[in-house]
DNA sequence: GCCAACGTTGGC
DNA sequence: GCCAACGTTGGC
């Protein structure tokens, strides 16, 4: 067993609407799981690439303030999202089971609220944006990766104010 | 396995 | 609240 096993730390935008669970309610919990995942695509990226580390932005979809509202960290791998057994959660899946859950989750800790939100119109000013999921219209992805140079870009937004 | 209909997302 | 985009479902 050598010491070369550290991974990169890759880079994500994690999308939820504010007025089901924003920022300020991480930054009140300090930690969350991130459930009710219910896309495919979605739930095979945080199954298969993303790791314990990585950084998440967190995205205010469908409000007044459309925009990157601060960052996260993950801190647990993907494990089975219990909403979907719960039959009073609008995430109940009644084709689910528990042998072979369908759906997964993962938990984030709070890391920063940013000073305003950096605006989408904003980021999409940004060249180094253009090909991103983050601006392209129709994006119904909920976790999405980034590079580092679009995170970092995206960051320095958030410091110029 | 195709593809039209449906449902949901999300910017405006 | 509208509607475009697009993932999912279901009939064939």
């Amino acid at each position: 067993m050598t010491a070369t096993n550290k991974q990169v730390r890759r880079y994500w935008v994690m999308k939820s609407e504010p007025s089901a669970f924003s920022i300020d309610d991480l930054k009140k919990q300090r930690k969350t799981s991130w459930d009710g995942i219910r896309n495919y695509q979605v739930r095979n990226l945080i199954r298969d690439e993303i790791s314990v580390g990585d950084i998440a932005l967190f995205y205010h979809s469908s409000s007044d303030s459309i925009g990157v509202a601060g960052e996260m960290e993950v801190i647990s791998q993907a494990y089975a999202d219990l909403t979907q057994f719960n039959k009073k959660d609008s995430h109940f899946d009644p084709k689910s089971s528990k042998d072979d859950p369908t759906w997964l989750c993962l938990d984030v800790k709070f890391i920063e609220k940013y000073n305003q939100i950096i605006l989408l119109k904003d980021i999409k000013s940004l060249p180094v944006m253009k090909d991103s999921r983050l601006v392209s219209r129709g994006n119904r992805l909920s976790v999405f990766e980034i590079s580092k140079e679009q995170y970092e870009a995206v960051k320095a937004l958030a410091e110029v104010g």
